[in-house]
DNA sequence: GGAAGATAGATAGCGCGTTATGTTTCGGGA
DNA sequence: TCCCGAAACATAACGCGCTATCTATCTTCC
């Protein structure tokens, strides 16, 4: 699509780190939307993004929306929001909790079930293959480098890191 | 923040290169807000995602907004709208080309001016020393697999690669 | 038992990436 | 010369991450 292999330096290069998070941001941007292309070539029609939700919800029955926060690690609007459009399609269903009526508990609807084994089928193979033989080459390092470094801010986010950085540099 | 140390393994963390996409997308996103927030505990009041239009436009006097696209690689419209709000800060102006009515040249304002040149003495070097500690201990190898990564895209698409990995996977 | 705080989830709205499509203007050929 | 396709940019709308805040319900404790 873009041909960059001629070009000077761009200035994403060129800002290097300083760039990272709107290139990590691109590259999955491009991972995500490539997938759904794919899947809907398929005849799966559902966005790259909502699958984890739906593996999250197929491998615990009877969770709740704080539940799969807790899995998936996303902040609860983003996917109250997906399950909404998952609902919306008829992929899940809620049903009040009995025992506390702020609690929904959610889960694959037989037409939710059929779609997430028919993607697993269609495309997770070839999905995967192909973006290990593009990032798998050098053993994983990538993967690595990613939980490496989610960790670590975990830990410290960048902003606490960067005034640290900052103290050592100027003491002043 | 999040204290994922005591987990089991993940929804995420199982879905492995399929779940490649939200993950980047995630950790570009976390990198970007603490950067804008560093920005911002500094005084200096401008979102990280658009420095590096700034920058751009500052190296390239006389730049129209193809120019701009065409050196970050950011689809256009998301060009055009960072350059709208930069435009509301009055940060960038721009100028109608007399000899082309369609182009708009831009250029910082002077406001602009100060706010680039107050960004790089006061932010620059203490984010990019918290990555490095986060990221450079091995040797850059991070920013070189997304740089692989991101060319190998260009030249076939996941969704291409996709098609071939089944193709040669199932040659019913 | 009733007020106060905690918790589950919904809603509002931003950030910044995307595609698709609409306008205006330019340039090149019949 | 005029028209038609290409180019530059604008606009609309979606995707999916986020924070901040609201509402409803539950729990706790006096």
């Amino acid at each position: 699509m873009r041909d960059r292999t001629t070009d000077t330096p761009s200035t994403l290069e060129r800002l290097d780190l300083l760039a990272l998070g709107t290139r990590l941001k691109r590259l999955g941007e491009r991972l995500q939307a490539d997938t759904t292309e794919f899947l809907r070539a398929s005849g799966v029609h559902i966005a790259a993004g909502s699958l984890p939700v739906m593996v999250s919800i197929s491998e615990r029955p009877g969770a709740t929306v704080s539940d799969i926060v807790d899995d998936l690690g996303i902040a609860q609007p983003g996917v109250t929001r997906t399950l909404g459009t998952l609902a919306d399609a008829g992929l899940v269903a809620f049903t009040r909790d009995p025992a506390d009526a702020r609690r929904r508990t959610i889960a694959l609807t037989d037409a939710g079930e059929q779609l997430l084994t028919r993607a697993q089928h269609v495309a997770w193979q070839p999905v995967a293959e192909a973006l290990r033989r593009m990032v798998g080459t050098e053993d994983r390092a990538l993967v690595t480098h990613l939980a490496h470094l989610e960790a670590a801010l975990d830990e410290r986010s960048l902003h606490v890191r960067a005034v640290e950085a900052r103290r050592q540099e100027a003491p002043r």
